[in-house]
DNA sequence: CGTCTCCTAGATAGATCGCTCTAGTAAGGC
DNA sequence: GCCTTACTAGAGCGATCTATCTAGGAGACG
């Protein structure tokens, strides 16, 4: 064990992540990975003995806890709702341009190609989403809506950034982002109003 | 040329178009496309000379195309667009079900690979949300909104049910498919109902 | 110094990939 | 009958896939 622990561990994840979320699980190989995490073919395969697999659990799960810090940096406890769903729609679109299109959701194209074909990792984008979800609903009913109404709220946020991410890279335009940025910062806005209307009563 | 000239094609297009959806294009092996369309190896490269990206790329449109015209037969003319919204997310999640969360958008995972990776494959998949909606965009249209109000809530529509399957999917839920519904019903109604409100001053 | 552990390094196995090739079959036109 | 065209049928090629295997380098510790 060196000073630098592992150093090649977290490479091959960090690349990983990027390859997968840009081409998909099936279409990256391990030689790609490892040859752009400049690692040594072997050390593969002695961090994740359990192979392409295991490392793609991994990354999906990695992927979301970093995504899901990002969400949480937005939609701080004290921050506006509404200026938050404002800012983060504006900011995927910035990074989405920036990045030709390419970073969108880290896991929404792997997530779509296991979730018919392959249990664990289905199971690990489940359990991210669910993070993220809970997350959001968490904040969202610190801010003064109800339960109820933050969980469905956080799915329509979450869900509205999924498809728009769809739309855009294929598309290359920012158009649906922008698009479901108003439109879901009119839905907050709008359950915000609502509460404060129920509260006065 | 027999009575039936080239079903065999029609079955290749068909059964890609289901194996596509469900696993990737990269985690689609065209031996299991024929094997499954029960089609002659040889008749692959007969039909399609251009190989699997050809074949990718002619299942798109297709998939697109009957889509879209399950799109059109909810938002027909005359029909009124919340009651077809409200119907088109919950027929979308009764399909799910039924199809143990397999069948969502025919094109989604395919885009979410190819927008990166594969030019000709992104185009088509461009094309096909093109079409999807400046078909909405006019449907609404001439259910009475402004062209520019029309193609946001297209976008608004499209994504939201895009989003709502990647998570669906994943989670094995049509709760999210049930929220974005609810969303999106209300966002067409509120729409039109300020549109008649413009009209009548 | 020897030894143990962690990690590097890459050759190679065995399966599968997309694709090409040749041969054969069936129906329509002459 | 014969020839042409359209399609069927699958063997097999080179490349690439994931994964295993052996061997060696480097620091920690006795």
């Amino acid at each position: 064990m060196a000073g630098m622990p592992a150093a090649t561990r977290e490479r091959i994840v960090e690349r990983s992540a990027e390859l997968f979320r840009r081409q998909g699980f099936a279409g990256t190989g391990v030689k790609q990975i490892v040859a752009e995490a400049s690692a040594p073919f072997g050390s593969l395969y002695h961090f994740f003995p359990g192979g392409k697999e295991q490392l793609g659990e991994e990354v999906i799960r990695w992927s979301g806890a970093i995504y899901g810090q990002l969400l949480d940096a937005f939609y701080a406890p004290g921050a506006d709702p509404v200026a938050a769903t404002r800012a983060f729609f504006a900011a995927a679109a910035q990074t989405l341009r920036e990045t030709d299109y390419a970073d969108a959701c880290p896991i929404a194209t792997v997530a779509l190609e296991v979730s018919s074909t392959n249990e664990p990792m289905r199971k690990a984008c489940a359990d991210v989403f669910d993070g993220w979800v809970d997350a959001a609903t968490e904040r969202l009913g610190e801010a003064g809506l109800s339960r109820k109404r933050s969980r469905a709220l956080a799915f329509s946020l979450i869900g509205a950034l999924e498809g728009a991410f769809v739309l855009s890279r294929a598309l290359r335009s920012t158009e649906p982002l922008e698009v479901a940025g108003e439109s879901l910062t009119a839905e907050v806005r709008e359950a915000f109003a609502a509460q404060r209307k129920r509260a006065r009563r």
